[in-house]
RNA sequence: GCCCAAGUGGUGGAAUUGGUAUACACGCACGACUCAAAAUCGUGUGGCGCAAGUCAUAAGAGUUCGAGUCUCUUCUUGGGCACCA
């Protein structure tokens, strides 16, 4: 028989699936549609590192088919963003060029695989017909009056150009390019995902979402809910007053100043009454020049003025206390202004130790002198509220503020709206037109999509406005409403619009007449699996839901969530533990490694690593292990037999065999899997002769993993079908099980003999046999025996003395 | 600081409800085949000990007949959030 030399067997079965719509069969009752985060398509390709999650989901796709399913798995381009803009910039010409050229080297690299994509439903965000819709649903949330303007000062990044969403930032540098973003005041849209907040909080809790902790934990963390209360203070000798916001209501007797944040508009009213306002509008200049890294940087001293000849009210003892503005109170976040309890927070204690204020303790439990004490306590030095625990204070002391109508209970996000527009041009241009009479106007979806167009320099601005701005011909147009001059919105959306509802798109990826078809958005949706990189947590994941239930509120579709079940693919470091990066030249090409240890060789070592969801490094030499694994697969094949049974331990082994590897497969444990499937080989390579029945089902078992060695296997026994077509094969307990057992004896916990028994053996037979062996007596001999415990199968442990 | 995940041989890791710790694989050593090498096959491979044994799952305590697994304390690593009142 020839050897087994993957280049002769993969390129010739992947034509064979393609041609035969091996895949593709949609009409079957139970659907599974799987899906991965699509990638962006650079220019370098593929490492080692990307395919490891699109295996796992090739692996369950496959498994499913052989189940009964018929399995929904696309693939499609993320294409807008930096890098082919960057590339179009550098070298003039449209990115549109790059972007095809890195597409289809990315195809390539991926249909080496033989991945069960279907191509058919292939989807591209920069597609005009896609971005149709993407603009479709921009306009929709215009519509509902979630898409605004505002002016509100926003993160911009100074070399990239543009202004970036909360969720775009690492430590407050771009999560782009690394560079310091700094604070600027300028127009922008914004979605209006708080309105979300709630929902988006509490549906992570949903039976309809089976997401592992650590990304549903980080989501709750960015959402950031907090229950606490708002209230007045009054300005002495004033009308005004400041809105306060707190979580520990509980501590009001102990206020001994109050701050409001540099951009509080209080500070404007009350000029006239400051005596200091020089001083206080210099802080306030010097507050705006910092970044925010700056703002936040570790241990940064907290520094501040006070407004002079202002004092506010205390609406709980009735006293006066100063007031001061100072940059740790930050102006986008409740309030922007808060009651100061130096004794109760940590914040509040190190500012007024610098500027020497006051330090009232109210909760009993800590050493106010040394530290802030910011735990739960018994209240004192709080009037009629002294005594109680601070939870039942902070319930009493709100029904107050809501009875006196002073304040109100309130709930707080750090989630802030979703800063929508870029000031670049490779996205999708924003459809709006601005209109002197009629204001900002949506793009009649009739017009729809609006197409960049081309333009001579796709250099950003810097201004504010992206290079779009500069095609008047495309600029100018005429106002849908009124018929009068208009000018397009130049601003581009994000590359995280595109993605947050692209997996509609390939149920129903040719549909030009409505957003998606509603029968076949029921028969899909939602989507059973989704697997990608931990890094979209708090970006993608976020967004996708955002839309999602915008889409499920005006009717498109049906489910609350988008995504029922999700997991994170642990990323593959180089061999040297780090990240594999060009920087490091420690990058391994999956080119490299398909050719000389083949596709099926590769799938199996990146499922094999390890568990699937934790980071592991890469071993050139254990893709060589799982290789000596198909080979023996390969050599076993001469054993076949059509006409023998196998051995009863192999039928035993096949059957455990088969039930760990479904179980598995469905828990996405790959590599032990993997390793069952190797002890099943590395019995039957030992045997004479394998039934031919036994080793098909091997064969089954095998495909996800490795579907060519599969495949060409199975067509060598004379099957004429593809292996696919077939059905999982069935776990039958009464042939799994042995007929002798292994039985450990324990005396004292300790293993001291093991024992051959039958696996029916009764106890008390077994508890004979132990207690007259020899190894045993040893330690029994002249030992009173207390009890003995016995665990069917497993264990009989003595107990002496 | 807060939240999440994790810590097991030389290495990646296994042990699914508390029941044989180190499966499977890599690496290494020795042997067979070979003029030789590669490939392949075989044997061995946690520490100490000639052995019977004994000690080992980050450290320490606890519960239990029995703990890698459960509880508490501490340490370390990775990830996320971070002046959010």
């Amino acid at each position: 028989m020839e050897k087994y030399e993957p280049k002769n067997i993969e390129k010739k079965w992947q034509k064979y699936w393609e041609d035969n719509g091996t895949y593709k069969d949609y009409s079957r009752d139970k659907k599974f549609y799987v899906l991965d985060m699509f990638p962006y398509p650079s220019g370098v390709g593929l490492h080692v590192g990307h395919p490891k999650g699109y295996i796992a989901t090739d692996v369950t796709a496959r498994f499913k088919m052989l189940n009964g399913f018929s399995v929904l798995h696309p693939m499609g381009w993320d294409a807008f963003g930096l890098p082919a803009e960057n590339y179009a910039i550098k070298n003039k010409s449209n990115p549109n060029v790059f972007t095809a050229r890195s597409i289809a080297n990315y195809k390539r690299q991926l249909e080496m695989f033989g991945f069960t994509y279907d191509w058919d439903r292939e989807i591209n965000t920069t597609d005009p017909a896609y971005c149709k819709w993407t603009q479709w649903i921009f306009l929709k949330l215009f519509e509902k009056g979630l898409a605004y303007e505002s002016n509100a000062p926003i993160n911009w990044c100074p070399s990239c150009k543009t202004g970036l969403s909360n969720e775009d930032l690492e430590d407050g540098k771009c999560e782009r390019c690394g560079s310091v973003v700094e604070q600027k005041q300028m127009r922008q849209w914004v979605l209006k995902m708080t309105d979300y907040a709630d929902r988006l909080l509490y549906d992570l809790d949903s039976p309809q979402l089976e997401w592992e902790d650590m990304i549903v934990e980080q989501q709750k963390n960015w959402i950031g809910r907090s229950e606490g209360v708002q209230f007045a203070m009054q300005i002495e000798s004033s009308d005004e007053k400041i809105e306060v916001y707190t979580t520990r209501i509980d501590t009001a007797f102990g206020i001994t100043y109050a701050v409001v944040a540099p951009e509080h508009e209080i500070i404007e009213k009350l000029k006239e009454n400051i005596s200091n306002l020089d001083e206080v509008k210099k802080y306030i200049e010097d507050a705006n020049k910092k970044t925010n890294l700056e703002r936040t940087e570790l241990q940064k001293e907290k520094t501040g003025v006070r407004l002079e000849g202002i004092l506010v009210v205390n609406p709980f003892t009735g006293k006066s206390v100063p007031l001061f503005v100072a940059d740790y109170v930050l102006g986008g976040y409740g309030t922007g202004a808060v009651m100061a309890v130096p004794a109760h927070d940590e914040r509040d204690f190190e500012f007024a130790k610098k500027y020497n204020l006051e330090i009232k303790e109210v909760v009993s439990g800590g050493s106010i002198f040394e530290n802030a004490f910011t735990d739960d306590g018994i209240l004192i030095n709080s009037d009629g509220y002294s005594n109680l625990s601070s939870s039942e204070a902070r319930e009493k002391i709100a029904d107050y503020l809501e009875k006196e109508k002073i304040g109100k209970r309130k709930v707080n996000y750090k989630m802030r709206d979703w800063v929508y527009s870029r000031q670049r041009y490779w996205g999708e241009p924003i459809p709006i037109i601005h209109c002197e009479n009629c204001g900002a106007v949506g793009v009649p979806e009739k017009d729809l999509p609006v197409t960049l167009p081309e333009v001579e320099n796709y250099e950003p601005t810097g201004t504010g406005e992206s290079p779009l701005a500069s095609i008047s011909d495309w600029v100018n147009t005429t106002c849908p409403k009124c018929g009068r001059l208009g000018k397009r919105e130049t601003n581009t959306m994000p590359q995280w619009g595109g993605s947050s509802w692209y997996y509609l798109r390939y149920i129903d990826p040719k549909n030009d007449k409505v957003i998606i078809d509603k029968d076949l958005e029921k028969q899909w949706m939602p989507v059973d699996l989704y697997v990608g990189g931990a890094e979209h947590a708090t970006r993608h994941l976020l967004y996708a839901r955002f839309w999602h239930k915008f889409l499920y509120d005006i009717g498109v579709v049906s489910t609350i969530e988008p995504f029922k079940k999700l997991l994170h693919v642990g990323l593959i470091m180089a061999e040297d533990g780090r990240k594999m990066s060009k920087r490091w030249n420690n990058v391994v090409n999956p080119d490299d490694i398909i050719g000389e240890y083949g596709a099926d060789a590769m799938r199996l070592y990146e499922m094999f690593m390890g568990p699937f969801t934790q980071s592991v490094s890469w071993s050139t030499t254990g893709v060589s292990g799982v290789r000596r694994f198909l080979d023996k697969i390969w050599k076993v094949k001469e054993l076949v037999s059509a006409d023998i049974s196998s051995d009863k331990k192999i039928v035993s082994l096949l059957h455990k065999t088969i039930k760990k590897v479904s179980d598995d497969i469905e828990n996405f444990r790959f590599n032990t899997a993997i390793s069952q499937m190797m002890i099943l080989v590395n019995a039957m390579e030992k045997e004479s002769k394998i039934a031919k029945d036994d080793f098909q089902s091997l064969l089954i078992v095998l495909a996800p993993f490795a579907p060519h060695v599969a495949e060409e296997l199975w067509s060598g026994l004379g099957n004429e079908k593809s292996i696919f077509l077939q059905s999982w094969p069935q776990f039958d307990e009464k042939l799994s099980r042995d007929n002798e057992i292994e039985m450990v004896v324990q005396v004292n916990g300790k293993v001291r003999e093991r024992l051959m028994v039958a696996a029916d053996v009764l106890e008390d037979e077994v508890k004979e046999t132990a207690l007259e062996n020899e190894k045993v007596r040893v330690f029994t001999d002249g030992k009173e025996i207390k009890k003995i415990i016995f665990v069917p199968g497993k264990i009989i442990n003595i107990v002496v003395e």
